[in-house]
DNA sequence: ATGTGC
């Protein structure tokens, strides 16, 4: 029964390590010993635990104790490297230490092939963000981040590009139409190709994540995310859209793969940091080795969730086309948090982790955003392989949610956007911004990274509004 | 990032 039912924390209390066997353990007494009290339950499971041996052919427990002893034997101690392998930082005069620290301890892991530090970094879990990591065969949950496959989509319009007083309400009204923020979704969603993969049906984690991925499709969460309608210009009339120079209408979005996305990560990087165990310093970057089933899991799942965030995008932009009457003349896109099998520049298979980092293959168009008061650019890779193919994927934080939340009071905000000329609807002080760094100071850092295609400007921005915090509405 | 918890 539900009151008698064993929480994971209870099965950790009596020594159940993190894992397989926990999960079995709680099947086991759903289904063999329902009617028993809580006590019995955890005397019989702590048995179990202490000697599984034991109980391996225990028609209800052995399931258990065969999890407990196979995870014994399979979970191994990795060490660091003493020497760490070299990489590139980029901007480093702007770059927190911490961020560093945890790229340092990156290029420790015995998996690595490389790295590189992009200008916008900032400290995160394992690998800092703006981290760009290549490994032999191995895959970091961590290394590619909470939010797998968050990504940017920009589409032109040949539309005049005016923000005046009269078209404010216009714009306001297709962001609030036509995306939606939080925990809020579509009355209908639309469907996709995405939901219909096989891999919802056939990797365990992802048939628990589908009903949610349905629902949620098309949406923008949370967080940084945002869509907004801003001036795009073309400054590079030999562009592969054959854009000219100039002026366009232009929508931006920054999103990910929501719950589904989030779900993938938390499963697998419990998964990892419970078989690939590493000192304390590292413990966030635990792999998963592309030739285990569970790696090769993480890849399906991993590519399932990129696949779902640029189908969110294109719901938003398709749903925008509409309400415009208009067809994009070019759609730019990618991914910033995700992992990609590519080649160093001798031909070998790297596993390239960006988290937080824009990919800068030569000739492969990218979007780095600014912020709401400062441009974001449109680019274009230069294929530079000391970068790892690639760049910054935004301004990056200067200050902290927390910090900003005590620091940046709503007037300031508001009368900086004013100024600016950028109208909000939604986001909270926590993204105003003054907690970004200078994109041009970024942008100058990585000249050698990409080339400047075109610039964008935000006009009117949604973003989730934080009822939790002082709103910002302008 | 995430129904922000395990």
């Amino acid at each position: 029964m539900a009151t008698t039912k064993l929480t994971g924390k209870e099965l950790k209390q009596i020594g159940y390590p993190e894992g397989r066997a926990i999960g079995e353990a709680q099947k086991a007494m759903e289904a063999g010993y329902k009617g028993k009290s809580k006590k019995f339950k955890l005397e019989l499971l702590e048995k179990v635990v202490q000697n599984p041996a034991l109980y391996l052919k225990h028609d209800q427990l052995g399931s258990i104790a065969k999890c407990l002893i196979i995870k014994e034997e399979a979970e191994t101690v990795e060490q660091l490297n003493t020497k760490r392998i070299p990489y590139n930082t980029y901007g480093a005069e702007g770059i927190e230490p911490g961020a560093v620290n945890q790229m340092e301890i990156a290029m420790k892991l015995p998996v690595t092939h490389s790295g590189a530090l992009m200008a916008d970094a900032h400290q995160g879990y394992g690998l800092p963000i703006g981290g760009v990591l290549a490994t032999k065969n191995a895959v970091i949950p961590y290394g590619v981040g909470v939010d797998i496959g968050c990504r940017m989509c920009m589409t032109l319009y040949d539309m005049p590009a005016v923000f005046e007083y009269e078209s404010l309400s216009y714009y306001k009204k297709l962001l609030n139409d036509n995306s939606k923020f939080g925990n809020a979704v579509f009355k209908r969603p639309k469907g996709h190709d995405v939901l219909d993969r096989a891999e919802f049906g056939e990797i365990n984690i992802l048939k628990s994540l589908k009903d949610r991925a349905y629902a949620q499709i098309g949406t923008s969460g949370g967080g940084n995310h945002f869509v907004e309608f801003g001036v795009a210009e073309i400054v590079d009339a030999e562009n592969e859209y054959g854009l000219p120079r100039g002026k366009y209408l232009a929508v931006l979005s920054h999103s990910g793969s929501r719950g589904l996305g989030a779900n993938i990560a938390r499963h697998y990087t419990k998964l990892a940091m419970d078989k690939c165990r590493l000192p304390a310093e590292a413990k966030h970057l635990a792999w998963l080795d592309l030739d285990t089933e569970d790696g090769q899991e993480y890849w399906l799942a991993m590519n399932l969730a990129g696949d779902y965030a640029s189908a969110c995008h294109h719901q938003i932009h398709e749903r925008m086309a509409i309400s415009l009457g208009e067809q994009p003349l070019a759609m730019i896109e990618n991914h910033h948090n995700f992992a990609w099998k590519e080649q160093d520049a001798e031909g070998n298979e790297i596993i390239v982790h960006r988290k937080g980092a824009t990919p800068a293959g030569k000739g492969v168009m990218g979007i780095i955003p600014g912020s709401m008061t400062s441009p974001g650019f449109i680019v274009r890779g230069k294929g530079e392989h000391a970068a790892i193919n690639s760049a910054s994927h935004g301004a990056g934080r200067v200050m902290s949610r927390r910090k900003a939340k005590e620091m940046i009071t709503r007037d300031e905000v508001k009368s900086h956007l004013e100024h600016a000329g950028v109208h909000v609807i939604g986001s909270g002080v926590d993204e105003a911004p003054m907690v970004y760094k200078d994109i041009h100071q970024v942008m100058a850092a990585q000249q050698d990274l990409v080339e400047v295609v075109g610039t964008f400007t935000p006009k009117v921005v949604r973003m989730c509004g934080d009822e939790r915090f002082a709103k910002v509405d302008s």
